[in-house]
DNA sequence: TCTTGACTTGAAGTTTGCTTGAGCTGATAA
DNA sequence: TTATCAGCTCAAGCAAACTTCAAGTCAAGA
């Protein structure tokens, strides 16, 4: 697949594809000869990850570490861990919405009734 | 309250208060003569209200529209609905959430079994 | 053959949301 | 009384995460 299609199939710019590629966030996308890039399941796969992840605002430098570990072979234990580290982030980020959500619900319901609060 | 109250209360710098009244995200803080903040309740409110929605990701545009709104008096229709389109995007996040924290429970529970894998 | 369009790299630019620094005032403590 | 806070404003600086630009390559179609 070209990074055209990529881009088309993930909604995001090949732009960002070569700078996540660029800053290691995916591993180095495989290339055709002339240099050009030929993602493959394993690649996509890789995209379809870190726009996950990203999506949930899990850090890059998380993922950075992780892609990097994976690619080495290394650091079974160490990666692991941050998927737990990052599990945790996304946990409490997932209370803290819970309660805004539920503040907002308040204030929506009884709006009416409230003047000049915040 | 002074600005250094404030700031250890809601655990901020005073250089970000001073920066979210200045940019409209609070409303104007009542001064004393000598042109010093002096926080009351409604300020505080005002502050834990924004640092909460923050906390979750609420725009600062959004919320600056808000406060303006609401200084004015004006448009209570259209704060109800900031609110209630805020509410939707927090739900939504909560949602993208809750599906990466599966896909996360997932790879750690079957971490020994995947190599190579994103 | 020429040109069109997708791709390449590397570097510079942009946006968001603070953060820091410079230079000031005024109150309090040794 | 001096010095040391806490606060003030305004402007510049910074980090993260892209985004855009400049300059070039390459393959394919009219």
């Amino acid at each position: 697949m070209t990074i055209g299609e990529v881009s088309e199939k993930f909604q995001m710019t090949a732009d960002t594809l070569r700078y996540y590629e660029r800053i290691g966030l995916i591993p180095p996308v495989p290339r055709k000869k002339n240099g050009i890039r030929d993602f493959d399941e394993q690649a996509c796969k890789w995209v379809g990850f870190v726009k996950c992840m990203r999506a949930s605002g899990v850090q890059i430098e998380a993922l950075i570490e992780y892609v990097s570990l994976l690619q080495k072979g290394t650091g079974i234990e160490r990666r692991k861990q941050i998927l737990i580290e990052q599990r945790a982030r996304l946990q409490n980020q997932a209370e803290t919405l819970r309660t805004t959500i539920e503040r907002l619900d308040y204030k929506i319901d009884h709006y009416e009734e409230m003047f000049k609060q915040p």
